[in-house]
DNA sequence: GCCGTTTTCGGCCCGACTGTTTTCAGTCG
């Protein structure tokens, strides 16, 4: 088992103990071992003991190495016959906790989200506690849910696909081998792994695949392609080619499936045929095989168009007239602007999150922590503010490669005032803005709370402004059209937030912003070192919005940065 | 269940919000 595995396994484990009612302080710890191995650099089963990682103590310890060897933990093993499993999803409907899930099943006999969904109205409201608003809620939540995929989030599908990746190209047999699909488009979420492979010897390629370590379940299985199930349930395909098609092929299994009928309408027109196998006469029935998409455009009398452009948004026609963006890219970022320190609620400190920007090759880097109000954060007082704002500037000093502001993420209360006075917020180098409290305002005064504080002189960008979680939370009511307007007339940025279970701004937003002329930055929020790797997430979500460099703002070479932050808005 | 120049026991991150209450439990971040 990976360390991901095995944090989620721990975390099953609080959930079900919660759910069992066991006290708050036992569940936490489990929660705490979870962190810890997600966060870990390397693989648990190669440490010596998994007890040298914070938090971790002999009973976790225990639990981690039977993960480790694939063994089931006692204590899982005794949870799981006492609680059903499909609890553990339930508690995933927003409001329905642990406590919640608990009492639906052990009370009205539920254990699986359709089960919730499909209870009567009145059943949960009848129960001690609980009301009509309650009944409203947790069922709107359950038949929503159920009317929606679990899709993976982009560092998953990234990560699963490179361990597929690896295993195919180590294949003698394989040429080359790429992610195709909506993972090479980098769309936010991604349903399964497409893999293309060139090779002289499909059959071998196809059936090293289908016997793969990794492989739970083969689900289809031909001469040129194999379908499976891995381990953790993603579902994988593979299809291979000779050397001469893997363009084609490549093109056509990234898609999307409209860019692919809009390519297929325009060969049409030109007397041609598009598919998988590669372009022929129309109507003729045989197809040359194109070895690289680049040719495969140049056909179609088109410029080479990025996959993640490939939706059908008027890519095409911008292709055709020599028009299409040049995309913002991972090597255009010259530093992050919203990244947390232990200071509040992060894991590292100043010094080993500048030493990480270094290894990037950062020119800048903005300390990005919570303000006061938000205590579950350790939000930081306008005092524990100044002493970290101290700590940042010995440390600016100590390391020449870049240069450490001290910024802060501060919140926007409910009236739209901020959490720091202005005299605070003015001594800062950079200022964040960013909403995390009542969430469920109406459209309006959201909007309004937003706005004002986007009229504050102090404020930079507003961190991920509509306050979604893929997957897991919709985006709070805001108007994003008045936000953009009003950025644009106060010179406030929008942050691109490139957390994978974020990416808030969603594409059409910020490709709307960016068209409005709104700057956009695009960070990573990384509460530890490792996260500061996500800004390819952020650059890739931006690309699909076709931003480009100079609508960035931590493209910005760090004297035209430092300049920014001078002129103020 | 974890942790320790306050401690091997007694803390541990806790306040706002919501919906349901008449003093609070559960969820969220």
């Amino acid at each position: 088992m990976q360390n991901a595995d095995i944090a989620r396994a721990l975390e099953t484990i609080a959930i079900l103990l919660e759910i069992r009612g066991e006290e708050h302080y036992r569940v936490l710890a489990y929660q705490r071992a979870a962190e810890s191995v997600a966060a870990a650099g390397t693989p648990v089963a190669e440490l010596e003991d998994p007890r040298s990682l914070p938090n971790v103590g002999g009973t976790t310890a225990r639990v981690i190495n039977d993960l480790a060897q694939n063994r089931t933990p006692e204590i899982l093993a005794e949870l799981a016959e006492e609680i059903p499993a499909g609890l553990v999803e339930l508690t995933r409907l927003p409001g329905v906790g642990p406590r919640t899930a608990g009492r639906l099943w052990r009370e009205l006999g539920v254990t699986r989200v359709e089960e919730v969904a499909a209870l009567k109205e009145g059943s949960i409201a009848a129960l001690k506690g609980f009301g009509k608003k309650s009944e409203e809620a947790i069922l709107r939540a359950a038949r929503s849910h159920t009317s929606r995929e679990q899709r993976m989030l982009l560092d998953e599908a990234a990560a699963a696909a490179e361990r597929l990746l690896e295993f195919v190209r180590s294949h003698p047999a394989a040429g080359r081998v790429e992610v195709a699909g909506s993972l090479r488009r980098q769309k936010e979420t991604v349903g399964d792994l497409n893999l293309v492979a060139a090779s002289e010897d499909p059959k071998a390629l196809v059936e090293a695949f289908a016997a793969a370590p990794f492989v739970e379940e083969v689900t289809s299985r031909g001469a040129t392609g194999v379908s499976v199930v891995c381990a953790g349930g993603v579902e994988a395909e593979l299809r291979v080619v000779s050397p001469e098609g893997f363009g084609s092929l490549l093109q056509h299994f990234t898609g999307s499936r409209a860019h692919n009928a809009a390519l297929r309408e325009r060969a049409e027109r030109r007397g041609l045929s598009l598919s998988e196998y590669g372009l022929g006469e129309a109507g003729g029935g045989r197809y040359e095989p194109l070895r690289t998409e680049e040719e495969l455009y140049a056909r179609l009398g088109l410029r080479y168009i990025e996959p993640e452009l490939r939706e059908d948004r008027g890519e095409i026609e911008a292709a055709e007239r020599g028009e299409l963006p040049e995309l913002v890219e991972v090597r255009d970022i010259r530093g992050d602007l919203h990244v947390h320190t232990n200071y509040s609620d992060g894991k590292g400190t100043v010094e080993s999150m500048a030493e990480a920007a270094i290894e990037l090759g950062y020119e800048y880097l903005v300390f990005c922590d919570h303000s006061q109000s938000l205590r579950v954060a350790n939000g930081l007082s306008p005092g524990r503010l100044e002493e970290k704002m101290r700590a940042v500037r010995r440390a600016d000093e100590r390391y020449p490669e870049i240069h450490l502001l001290c910024g802060a993420e501060v919140d926007i209360l409910r009236d739209g005032s901020l959490d720091y006075e202005d005299a605070v917020l003015a001594e800062l180098d950079f200022v964040v803005a960013s909403v995390h409290t009542a969430f469920r305002m109406a459209g309006g005064p959201m909007t309004d709370r937003i706005v004002r504080a986007m009229h504050n002189p102090h404020v930079r960008a507003i961190g991920h402004p509509t306050g979604r979680l893929l997957n897991r939370r919709d985006p709070y009511a805001v108007d994003v059209s008045r936000l953009i307007r009003e950025a644009a007339a106060t010179n406030t940025a929008l942050e691109l937030n490139a957390y994978p279970d974020r990416l808030d701004l969603s594409v059409p937003h910020a490709r709307e912003a960016v068209r409005a002329g709104v700057r956009l930055t695009i960070d990573t929020d990384a509460h530890d070192e490792r996260a500061l790797s996500f800004m390819r997430f952020g650059v890739a979500q931006a690309r699909r919005a076709w931003v480009e460099r100079q609508s960035v703002v931590n493209c910005l070479p760090w004297p035209e940065f430092e300049a920014y932050l001078r002129e103020g808005k």
